[in-house]
DNA sequence: TTTCTAACA
DNA sequence: TGTTAGTA
């Protein structure tokens, strides 16, 4: 299928598609005309991608996360022994900046209290 | 009409 | 990411 009906199948749009494949993560053919040739496997990996990248993941740790991964239906199962161990590091990595924020979340807290009553009314 | 690339908002 | 221009 053509990116026209890819757009409609997942929702994605055209610019987007064509980022992904910028970055790697899909690979459709191209017809002599230069349109590109989705297939249905290329469906089910932007929604894979969706997926990953809703859970934080660059898009650059995706495209290796890509290969190793299968879909059940429910959701994704990480299949290569290095995936589950990548997972785990990105998790860390998303606690780590959770904790930044909410340092800054408090050191904001504090200077908003400190504040005169009548500059406060926001 | 649909898609393409490249570049700007 | 959206949008736009000029094509094939």
């Amino acid at each position: 299928m053509r990116i026209g009906e890819m757009v409609r199948r997942t929702g994605v749009s055209e610019r987007l598609l064509r980022y992904y494949e910028e970055q790697g993560l899909l690979a459709p053919e191209r017809l002599p005309s230069g349109y590109r040739v989705y297939t249905e496997t290329d469906v089910e990996t932007v929604r894979h991608i969706r997926i990953l990248l809703s859970a934080g993941l660059p898009t650059a740790k995706i495209r290796h996360m890509l290969a190793c991964v299968r879909d059940d239906g429910p959701g994704l199962v990480p299949l290569c022994p290095t995936t589950v161990a990548d997972l785990q590091r990105e998790r860390e990595r998303i606690a780590r900046t959770i904790r930044d924020l909410e340092t800054s979340q408090t050191l904001l807290d504090e200077v908003i209290a400190r504040a005169p009553e009548p500059a406060r009314s926001n």
